[in-house]
RNA sequence: GGGCGGUUAGCUCAGUGGUAGAGCACCGGCUUUACACGCCGGCUGUCGCAGGUUCGAACCCUGCACCGCCCA
C-alpha cells in the first residue's frame, strides 16, 4: 500500500484515467439551485494549439471548481470548443488549399486535394462546412487530451462546440427572440468593413494602428468667388465628397454656410455646412464630407442629411462610376469621367498616388503633402485599414441599453474588483448598435429567409422565419414553411440570409447554450444564472460585455454573479504571449518535465488579474511546485509507515499544531471563498514546510517510542489528523499528488471529500488551545537557536550538548522539553535570566 | 487625451498604520533511520521620487516619474 520510493511520474495518466472510470467529477442533476456551483467555460478557439498561458488561467478555474466541490457543492463545469468563425476558415482554407465559393452546390463526393495545390480549389459552402468539422474534431480531441493531462476537473460528458447543434439551435432562437421584439434589425447602413476578408466588423474587432498618411491640401472652387482649401488625408474620396463643413463658430467660413463649392476634377457642387464636430484647429478648418471615410463621416452624413456617393467597392478597389448620371452629377462630365477612369479599379492605396498626380496637373493640390503618422482603425485580424461601406447588415440594439448594462456590471462580483473599470469604460465609449452579420460562411447562419417578389426583387422587410421546434436550421438548404426548394431564388419563390453570425453572437449565449434553456428546463433551473465566468481582462470588451447584455435582453438577470479575470502570460520582456509575437510555448513539453502539479503550482501561485512573466528558461515556480509535491508524498509516507500506536492527542506540542492548524483552515476557506486562491495556496505551503521542517522533527523521537506509548499515539495522532487536513487543503492546486496520498489510507477520491473544517482539526484534540500554539511556537523558536549556533560552530546537526540554559522567555516550552531536548539533542536543559542561549558542547567522540 | 494596474532584496513576489518578509539565486555546513528532487545556517534593501496626515507610514492623502494594459 504505502511505496518504499513513491514518486510522481505516472501519476497524471493513473488518476485521469480513474476519474473519468468512476464518474468523479459528473454533475450531480438532482441537486437544487443552491447546492450548485456553475461554472460559464470559455471555449478556447480551436484553431491553433493551446499555450502556456490557456494552462495558466484554465488552472484558476479548476482550482476554483475543486474548492467548491470540496464544500459539498454539486460543480457544473463543462468544456466547450470555439470551432466556429473567422479563424477556423483560414486554417482550413491553408491546410486543406480551399476556397469556399457559396454560388457552387454541393458535391457529395468532394475530397480535398491530398496537398494544397499552387492555387486554391474552389468549394461549395456545405462541402466547406465539411472541411471545417473535419479539421476542427482533430483539434478538439489534442485539446481534451491535454486538460485532462493537466487534471481540469471538468465533467467531460456535457462538452459543446459553438458549431455544434446544440450552440445553432440556441443561437438562432435567442436572435428569433429578438427579432420578434425589435431588438434585433436589419438596416441598409454605412459599416466598418474589411476589405481582405469582405466582411462587416464590429466596433469591439477594431484596433487602432500608428499608420504613416499625409495631410493634402486641396482646392475647391466656388463660382465667382474664392476658392476653398481643405486638408485631407484621403484625397482619393474626393469623388465620394459631398458636402465642406466648418464649425458653426468659424468666423472664417460662417460667409460660406448655405453657399456651394465644387470639387476639384469632378466638378460636382458639394455645399457648405457648419457642425460642431468640426475642429477649427485641424488643418485648415475647413473638412470635406466623404461617403465614407470615416466615422466622423457616418455622423456628419447622418446628422446633416446629406446623400451617399459611395465609390470603394467591398473589395478595396474603386468602382465604376458613369459622371452625369443621376447623383453623380457634375459641371463637367466629361473631365470628370476622364478623372475617373484613371482610378476605378485601383486600390485605395493605388488610387490615391495617382490622384495626387492628376491634382497636382489641374494645379488644385496646394503645395506637397505633408508626412504624418495617425491613428487607423483596423479589423484586429485584419491586414489592411477598414473602409466603411454601405449594406444591409444585421444589428443587436445596444445603446438604448447602456444604462442598465451598467448597473448589470455593478451588481457583478469582480475578482479583482477593479477590473469592472474596463467594462464601464467600454459601455460608456459604445458609438452604436452592435452588428452582429457577417459575410463569411462557417458559422451559425440566420435562421431567416425572404420572399422573391414577382419582379425579383428581395423582400427585406418581410423575413420568413422558422418556428423555433424546428431549429436549427440552414436557410441555404432548408426551405421556408410554405415554400417548395424548387422556388428558391425565383420570383414568388424565396432566398435564404447568405450571412452568419458574428462569432461572439454565439458566445454570447454560452450560458444558454450550457445550462439547456429551451430544451431542458428542469437543468435550467438549477444552473442559471450561473455562478462563475471565469475569462482573460482582453475579452471583457466583447465576450463578457456580450453576455451580459444577452443575458439582460432574454432573461432580465446577470448570466452570472461572479466573474474572475486572468491575467496574462507574458515572456520576460512582459510582452503579452500570442501567436503573433512568436513567443508562444506549447505546455506538454512542460507538463512532462515539471508534472501537471508542478505546472498548476506556478499558475495557481499568481491571483487574479495578476500578469505573470513566463521565462521557459527559468521555470523557477514550477521546479518549486514540483519539489512541494514531492516533499508532500515523502511527508505523507513518514506519517503513515509506522502510524501505530494510536491514541489520545494530549500532547501540548501536538495541541499546538493543530490549533494553528486550525486557523489556517479558517484563513484559507475565507480567502478561498474570496477567490484568494494564490492566498490560499501560499499560506497552506507556509504551514506544511514549517510543519515538516519543525513539527516533524520535534516529534521524531517521541512517535517512534523513545518517550512512552502514549506520547508516540499523540503524535501519531496529530500527524495523521494534520495530513489529512492539509491534502485537503492542497488538492485544488495538487490534485494527483494529494489524490495519490489519500488513496495510501483513505477510501474514495479526495476530490470528492469534504473541505476540512476548524471543527474537525481541533475536536481530537479535544479543542483549540492558545497557550498550546505558544508552545509549539517557542519550541521552534528554540530549535532554530540551536540550529543556528550549531552551524555557526559547524557541528553537526546531531552534535550532543550537554547543557544548554534559555533565556526566560523560552519557558512557554516548558510543557514540550522533553521533545526540544530529543530533536537538539541536548541532555540537561534549564531556563535562567540570561540574554541568549547558551550550550555546551559535549565531548567529541574521539575519531 | 481619458481610465486601470504596477514600482519592496540580483530575480519572482507577499506584506491594509506599530522592529522590512518568503521563495529562487548566491555562499558555508550536514551521508540526519520520510525526503540529497533533502536538511541546517548565512548574505542581501534610500520599500520609484517629492511633499502632507500621524506619536509612528511600504501601507493613508496630494503631486510627479517610469513600466504595462484598456479606451479615444
Amino acid at each position: 500500500m504505502l511505496p518504499e520510493k513513491p514518486a510522481l511520474e505516472g501519476l497524471e495518466a493513473k488518476w485521469s484515467a480513474r476519474w473519468e472510470q468512476e464518474g468523479t467529477y459528473r454533475f450531480d442533476r438532482g441537486r437544487p439551485r443552491a447546492e450548485v456551483y456553475s461554472i460559464d467555460t470559455p471555449p478556447p478557439t480551436i484553431s491553433g494549439s493551446l499555450h502556456v498561458g490557456h494552462v495558466f488561467s484554465y488552472t484558476h478555474t479548476d482550482v476554483v471548481a475543486r474548492f467548491q466541490r470540496m464544500r459539498g457543492r454539486a460543480v457544473f463545469y463543462p468544456m466547450g470548443w470555439d470551432d466556429n468563425g473567422l479563424p477556423t476558415e483560414r486554417r482550413v482554407q491553408n491546410y486543406y488549399g480551399v476556397r469556399c465559393d457559396p454560388s457552387l452546390p454541393y458535391d457529395p463526393s468532394f475530397q480535398p486535394p491530398e496537398k494544397p495545390g499552387r492555387h486554391p480549389v474552389s468549394v461549395s459552402r456545405p462541402n466547406f462546412v465539411e472541411l471545417c468539422l473535419r479539421l476542427t474534431r482533430e483539434d478538439e480531441e489534442a485539446f481534451e487530451r491535454l486538460w485532462r493531462h493537466l487534471g481540469l476537473s471538468v465533467d467531460w460528458s456535457m462538452t459543446y462546440a459553438t458549431i455544434g447543434r446544440r450552440a445553432q439551435r440556441v443561437s438562432q432562437a435567442a436572435f428569433l427572440r429578438l427579432l420578434a421584439r425589435g431588438i434585433a434589425y436589419q438596416v441598409e447602413a454605412p459599416t466598418l468593413w474589411d476589405v481582405d476578408f469582405r466582411t462587416a466588423v464590429a466596433q469591439a474587432e477594431l484596433e487602432d494602428r500608428e499608420q504613416p498618411g499625409a495631410f493634402h491640401r486641396i482646392r475647391f472652387h466656388r463660382p465667382g468667388a474664392a476658392a476653398v482649401e481643405i486638408e485631407t488625408t484621403r484625397p482619393e474620396l474626393i469623388p465620394a465628397c459631398v458636402a465642406l463643413v466648418a464649425h458653426p463658430d468659424d468666423e472664417r467660413y460662417k460667409p460660406l454656410f448655405g453657399a456651394e463649392a465644387v470639387t476639384p476634377l469632378f466638378g460636382a457642387a458639394v455645399p457648405v455646412r457648419p457642425h460642431p464636430l468640426a475642429d477649427p484647429e485641424k488643418g485648415t478648418g475647413i473638412a470635406m464630407i466623404c461617403t465614407f471615410g470615416d466615422v466622423t463621416d457616418v455622423t456628419w452624413w447622418r446628422e446633416l442629411g446629406l446623400p451617399v456617393r459611395a465609390v470603394i467597392a467591398p473589395n478595396g478597389t474603386l468602382r465604376a462610376i458613369r459622371w452625369g448620371a443621376p447623383e453623380w452629377e457634375s459641371r463637367d462630365p466629361a473631365r470628370a469621367q476622364q478623372a475617373y477612369d484613371q482610378l476605378a479599379g485601383l486600390s485605395v492605396g493605388k488610387a490615391r498616388g495617382r490622384i495626387v498626380e492628376l491634382l497636382r496637373e489641374s494645379g488644385d493640390l496646394v503645395g506637397e503633402p505633408r508626412p504624418i503618422t495617425h491613428p487607423v482603425k483596423f479589423y484586429e485580424k485584419g491586414e489592411r485599414p477598414l473602409e466603411i461601406i454601405t449594406s444591409r447588415q444585421w444589428f443587436i440594439k445596444t445603446m438604448e441599453y447602456r444604462d442598465e448594462l451598467i448597473a448589470r456590471g455593478r451588481e457583478i462580483e469582480w475578482h479583482p474588483e477593479y477590473m469592472r473599470h474596463r467594462f464601464e469604460n467600454w459601455v460608456n465609449g459604445l458609438v452604436g448598435d452592435w452588428c452582429i452579420s457577417r459575410q463569411r460562411f462557417f458559422g451559425v447562419p440566420f435562421p431567416v429567409w425572404y420572399p422573391v417578389a414577382q419582379d425579383g426583387s428581395v423582400e427585406y422587410g418581410r423575413p420568413l422565419v422558422p418556428d423555433e421546434a424546428r431549429l436549427p436550421v440552414d436557410p441555404s438548404t432548408d426551405v421556408p414553411d410554405g415554400y417548395r426548394e424548387d422556388q428558391r431564388g425565383v420570383p414568388g419563390g424565396f432566398v435564404g440570409d447568405p450571412d452568419i453570425m458574428d462569432t461572439w453572437a454565439t458566445s454570447s449565449v454560452t450560458p444558454q447554450i450550457i445550462s439547456g434553456w429551451l430544451d431542458d428546463e428542469d437543468l435550467f433551473g438549477r444552473v442559471f444564472p450561473m455562478d462563475l465566468r471565469p475569462q482573460g481582462h482582453d475579452i471583457i470588451r466583447t465576450w463578457l460585455f456580450s453576455t451580459v447584455l444577452r443575458a439582460h435582453l432574454e432573461h432580465g438577470s446577470l448570466p452570472w454573479g461572479h466573474a474572475a479575470i486572468s491575467g496574462f502570460i507574458t515572456d520576460p520582456d512582459r510582452k503579452k504571449m500570442s501567436k503573433s509575437r512568436g513567443n508562444v510555448v506549447t505546455p506538454m513539453g512542460l507538463l512532462e518535465e515539471h508534472g501537471s502539479d508542478g505546472v498548476r503550482y506556478w499558475a495557481a501561485s499568481a491571483g487574479p488579474g495578476a500578469d505573470t512573466i513566463f521565462d521557459p528558461r527559468q521555470p523557477g515556480q514550477m521546479k518549486v511546485g514540483r519539489r512541494l509535491a514531492i516533499k508532500i508524498l515523502n511527508a505523507a509516507r513518514f506519517a503513515l509507515m509506522q502510524a501505530e500506536p494510536r491514541g489520545p492527542i494530549f500532547e501540548a506540542l501536538d495541541r499546538g499544531m493543530l490549533t494553528s492548524l486550525s486557523r489556517l483552515v479558517q484563513e484559507a476557506t475565507g480567502q478561498f471563498e474570496a477567490y484568494e486562491y494564490a492566498r490560499v495556496l501560499d499560506r497552506t505551503e507556509r504551514f506544511f514546510w514549517t510543519f515538516c521542517d519543525d513539527y516533524l522533527e520535534l516529534v521524531k523521537a517521541r512517535r517512534y517510542g523513545d518517550l512512552t506509548p502514549e506520547g508516540a499515539a499523540s503524535a501519531n495522532s496529530a500527524m495523521l489528523v494534520a495530513l489529512s487536513a492539509m491534502l485537503r487543503l492542497f488538492a485544488p492546486f495538487l490534485p494527483f499528488v494529494t489524490e495519490e496520498v489519500w488513496s495510501w489510507w483513505r477510501p474514495g477520491s479526495i476530490h470528492c471529500a469534504a473541505w476540512p473544517t476548524v471543527e474537525e482539526v481541533v475536536a481530537p484534540a479535544g479543542g483549540a488551545d492558545a497557550a498550546a500554539v505558544e508552545v509549539f511556537a517557542q519550541s521552534q523558536a528554540a530549535l532554530a537557536e540551536v540550529r543556528r549556533i550549531k552551524a555557526l560552530a559547524k557541528k553537526p546537526v546531531k552534535a550532543v550538548i550537554e547543557r544548554a540554559v534559555l533565556p526566560l522567555r523560552f519557558e512557554p516550552l516548558r510543557p514540550a522539553a522533553h521533545d526540544v531536548q530529543a530533536a537538539a539533542h541536548i541532555r540537561e536543559l534549564s531556563f535562567a535570566d540570561v540574554g541568549e542561549v547558551k550550550l555546551t558542547f559535549a565531548e567529541e567522540p574521539a575519531a
